[in-house]
RNA sequence: GCGGACGUGCCGGAGUGGUCAAACGGGAUGGACUCAAAAUCCAUUGGCUUAGUGCCUACGCAGGUUCGAACCCUGCCGUCCGCACCA
């Protein structure tokens, strides 16, 4: 009896000692990588075991596939609870980082994952970090690093800037405090340069779920539309819409009040005081509230006009609160009659409204509306215009004014540039001296080190107190420096750290060679809460390095897969809900194995799984039959059905758990084995063929690899077979070993197709006593529906059914089925003309005799119906069987 | 508002046109073993039932397509998730 808890740490020094897990970039490469972990304080939770369980079984098969897998793993060790950790407590968050590194690969090392540790890496590293400074400057020499006066979304809680992918309902991802509003200088990566081909790009991506794909398509955003000028005084301002067609409505327009031509204009007026008072109101109004739809529609009047580019007549400026800075102009053109915020703006500030689209089916009345008409219709009171349709109007509208150089067709995106500066300690420093006599100068010297002359008090960011950091000398002139205190935002580390793992390389990020070797990552995994920040990030650092020509590639990773959450009575498992189930207290309990298979069998990977205790428990019960499989057992040499049927069995699960490897369908790979295994339990009650059982168990060592790596090999030892199970070849199945006849005695019915002939050669039946015939009959198909019951009922040794589905058949236009060939062969009394189901009952009744005659049985013939599914099953083979 | 996913037995969950009263697991009940329990094994686990290879009712609800639907289509109800005044 094998001891499944004691077994573990026994297999993981052994593969730690021969260092068999150590990858070599060859042939066949294949990169399987797992979202790489964030060091947190509390550890491992179950939501990593999923993760790492559905890798490490993913990998494992790759590698007994006889792929070359690189499969490794690292730390994001820079970020917010580490000097959040250092203020509480006050701790040197390098200390505390690694401290939670140390814990947490113990952690990951006593779950058996195949990981090549050589290739390990921590973005806090001065060795990892020094590269994010060197790739920073490459993006700022490019162009692709910025930095500009911007509103911001600012955390009080976390005491920093967030990019907007982190702002989560107006509020921030991480702390959830409510997101404020700030005007401040900061940098940016361009990645709206590179909006469509990220949204392009999703097209070639196959081997994503749709819903991730869909999320970064709605992140970007793309809408087309017009850009069109506005002259207001001396200014032009070009807005942008999608309705053109609405032009001629336009009585008035609205500015974000963030804008700076507002500010500008209201200076020195009497509308000045209310302005500045109305910009503090919003800028302090949550984010979201300001936002929903529906929000109350806050504005005012500025005293300025612009004039309609094509009437020329006056239209009143406004600032309002529900106007965007960052999308579009930051200002919009306002047609009430038909937009509904317009609408309601227009009402509280009794702006007229006038109506330019006339639906067909009745008319609007300005008097009457309650709300903007948004749909089809015919253009009214638009000179030279009227009577088109509106959606033909956008096209010639555009044309018009393109005519007049006063707009152009555009295309607008909602994804923002990347803002990437934090006001915090514990990240990678920006690499930048601001210098009196030469701006901003770029620091060449590299890595810049974080000082360690910082105090953590939980105001402001430490940098800016640190002497040895923020002075310093111009790499320029020599002068007297500032040194840049952003930090850059810890997206930036997990932008490129998989291409790191190919080629720890000391003279550059990575080197190209090995990197185009490896990527892209065939198979990655983690949770899909980064559908749109670090999947998105990480896409747009592969094209601009692809720019820069260090990659050869456009996409970072082919194939994802996003596991599901792990739930407690139906919610997430989370601290804060006290329903955590701690991963080591189930290692201790049950052994890693029993976790691991428990993490894979209860639900399909992408799926949300349920926590349950007495599902663990049934999982240790059950692979403490696969422990004892070995004791006592009675050998013998018979080779009976049985002995066959075991053979076949074997070869059709290594068939099912590779399809489902494949497929991801781990639970379902898990079932199959367990299906192997209950058979095998049951054929060792009694006296056991010892080939045939030792072959079987052999492979089943094999194929537990994926799942329970330390029993499988635990088994592969006892069995006295030498090497590790886990660099052992993937067994071969053959379904040609699978005796039909054995399995039709054993499982009572099969499934065989062809001419009569063919199937009793299959089913080694010389002499049948009873033919059955089946025809699906239109006017009779009540017994269709009972087909099942009526196999059931014939499990009498030595009769064939064999079936056909006529209405199946016609519908894929396919001929009637190998059985009528065969009676048209042998038939000299078949009707003439096409075969439908009746004429094919009538030839199968008229040949009734012939049949039987040439079969020495009596024949019979059924109405019925024939699967489908059992011609996928065994693909070729159709008809039914018996015992 | 827009977009997406889901709704199957006591529970977790397979199945996505015909071997379906529904894989696999948990739980429950009965039985075997035992002084007893744990473990293990066997049986039962929609209803009715003259117990039969029997009948009826079931995969959120209501329709439709089909010889045939848990599976395809339409509408509705419910749950969950993502985005959200994007002009």
């Amino acid at each position: 009896m094998i001891n499944l808890k004691k077994i573990s740490s026994k297999w993981q020094k052994k593969w730690d000692e021969k260092k068999i897990f150590k990858s070599v970039s060859g042939k066949n490469n294949f990169y399987v990588l797992e979202m790489f972990p964030y060091p947190s304080g509390s550890g491992l939770h179950m939501g990593h075991l999923r993760n790492y369980a559905i890798g490490d079984a993913f990998a494992r098969y790759k590698r007994m596939k006889g792929f070359n897998v690189l499969y490794p793993m690292g730390y994001d060790s820079f970020g917010l609870p580490a000097e959040n950790a250092a203020i509480k407590q006050k701790v040197d968050p390098r200390k505390w980082t690694e401290n939670n590194i140390k814990q947490m690969r113990k952690q990951q090392k006593s779950i058996g994952l195949s990981y090549d540790w050589s290739r390990e890496l921590m973005t806090h590293s001065e060795e990892y970090y020094k590269w994010n400074q060197w790739i920073f400057l490459k993006f700022l020499e490019k162009g692709i690093a910025y930095k500009k006066e911007a509103p911001v979304n600012w955390c009080p809680g976390c005491k920093t800037v967030l990019a907007n992918e982190q702002v989560v309902s107006g509020k921030c991802w991480r702390c959830k405090s409510q997101v404020e509003n700030k005007f401040l200088g900061q940098w940016f990566f361009k990645i709206r340069d590179y909006a469509e081909e990220l949204l392009n790009g999703l097209d070639g991506l196959k081997n994503w779920p749709e819903k991730v794909k869909i999320m970064q398509k709605n992140w970007i955003g793309r809408s087309e539309g017009t850009e069109i000028e506005f002259k207001i005084g001396k200014e032009k301002v070009a807005i942008f819409t999608t309705r053109a067609d609405t032009l001629f409505g336009v009585t008035f327009m609205v500015f974000a009040p963030e804008h700076p031509l507002v500010a500008k204009w209201v200076k020195g007026t009497k509308y000045e005081k209310e302005f500045n008072s109305f910009l503090k109101e919003v800028q302090k109004e949550d984010k979201f509230e300001r936002m929903a739809e529906g929000g109350e529609k806050k504005g005012m009047f500025i005293g300025k006009y612009a004039s309609h580019p094509i009437t020329g007549e006056k239209i009143p400026l406004y600032v309002g609160n529900f106007v965007v800075y960052e999308y579009g102009a930051g200002a919009v053109m306002a047609v009430p009659a038909h937009d509904q915020r317009d609408f309601e703006f227009a009402k509280r500030f009794k702006i007229p409204i006038k109506v330019v689209i006339q639906p067909s089916s009745y008319k609007l009345d300005v008097t009457t509306m309650s709300q903007a008409y948004t749909k089809d219709g015919k253009l009214v009171n638009s000179p030279n215009f009227n009577g088109l349709g509106n959606r033909k109007a956008i096209v010639e509208i555009g044309k018009f004014l393109k005519q007049k150089k006063l707009g152009k067709a555009v295309v607008n995106y909602k994804l923002r540039d990347w803002l990437i500066s934090r006001q915090r300690y514990w990240g990678t420093p920006i690499p930048i001296v601001y210098c009196d006599k030469c701006g901003m100068v770029p620091e060449k010297k590299l890595p810049v080190l974080l000082p360690k002359d910082v105090k953590f008090t939980g105001e402001g960011n430490p940098l800016e107190d640190s002497k040895s950091f923020a002075k310093c000398k111009c790499p320029k002139c020599g002068g007297v420096g500032r040194r840049e205190t952003d930090t850059m935002d810890t997206f930036v580390d997990s932008s490129w750290y998989f291409l790191r793992y190919c080629s720890a390389s000391k003279k550059l990020p990575f080197e190209s060679d090995p990197v185009n070797k490896w990527m892209p990552v065939d198979q990655y995994i983690g949770g899909i809460e980064h559908a749109c920040m670090h999947l998105m990030y990480a896409r747009f650092f592969t094209k601009a390095l692809r720019d820069l020509k260090m990659v050869k590639f456009d996409e970072p990773f082919a194939r994802l897969l996003c596991q599901g959450m792990v739930l407690k009575e139906g919610v997430k498992m989370s601290k804060s809900l006290g329903n955590v189930v701690e991963p080591e207290v189930i290692m201790d309990k049950y052994g890693a194995d029993t976790a691991r298979w428990f993490i894979l069998f209860t639900a399909l990977p992408e799926k949300e799984l349920e926590w349950c205790e007495g599902g663990v428990d049934g999982c240790f019960k059950f692979l403490n039959k696969i422990c004892s499989l070995l004791d006592e057992v009675e050998y013998g040499n018979e080779m009976g059905s049985k002995e066959k049927y075991l053979i076949g069995k074997m070869h059709r699960t290594i068939e099912k758990v590779e399809n489902y490897l494949e497929k991801f369908e781990l639970s379902l790979a898990i079932g199959a084995v367990m299906d192997l295994v209950k058979h095998l339990v049951k054929y060792k009650k009694g006296e056991v063929n010892k080939k045939v059982f030792l072959e079987v168990v052999e492979n089943l060592a094999l194929i537990l690899n994926p799942f329970v790596p330390h029993l499988s090999e635990e088994l592969w030892s006892v069995l006295g077979k030498k090497g590790f199970t886990s660099l052992a070849k993937w067994p071969k199945y053959d379904l040609k070993k699978i005796d039909l006849k054995a399995e039709m005695a054993e499982e009572a019915i099969g499934v065989v197709m062809g001419d009569i002939s063919t199937v009793l050669e299959l089913i080694g039946i010389k002499k049948p006593s009873l033919i059955k015939l089946f025809v699906a009959d239109k006017w009779k198909y009540d017994f269709i529906t009972k087909f099942k019951k009526l196999l059931a009922k014939d499990r009498n040794p030595g009769m064939i059914i064999k079936g056909l589905m006529v209405g199946e058949l016609k519908k894929h236009g396919k001929e009637i089925s190998k059985l009528v060939p065969y009676l048209i062969n042998n038939s000299s009394k078949l009707p003439e003309g096409k075969l439908d189901q009746k004429s094919e009952l009538t030839a199968l009744e008229e040949n009734k005799e012939a049949i039987a005659e040439e079969f020495e049985c009596s024949v019979e013939i059924i109405v019925g119906g024939l699967e489908e599914k059992a011609r996928k099953a065994m693909p070729g083979k159709v008809g039914v069987l018996v015992e």
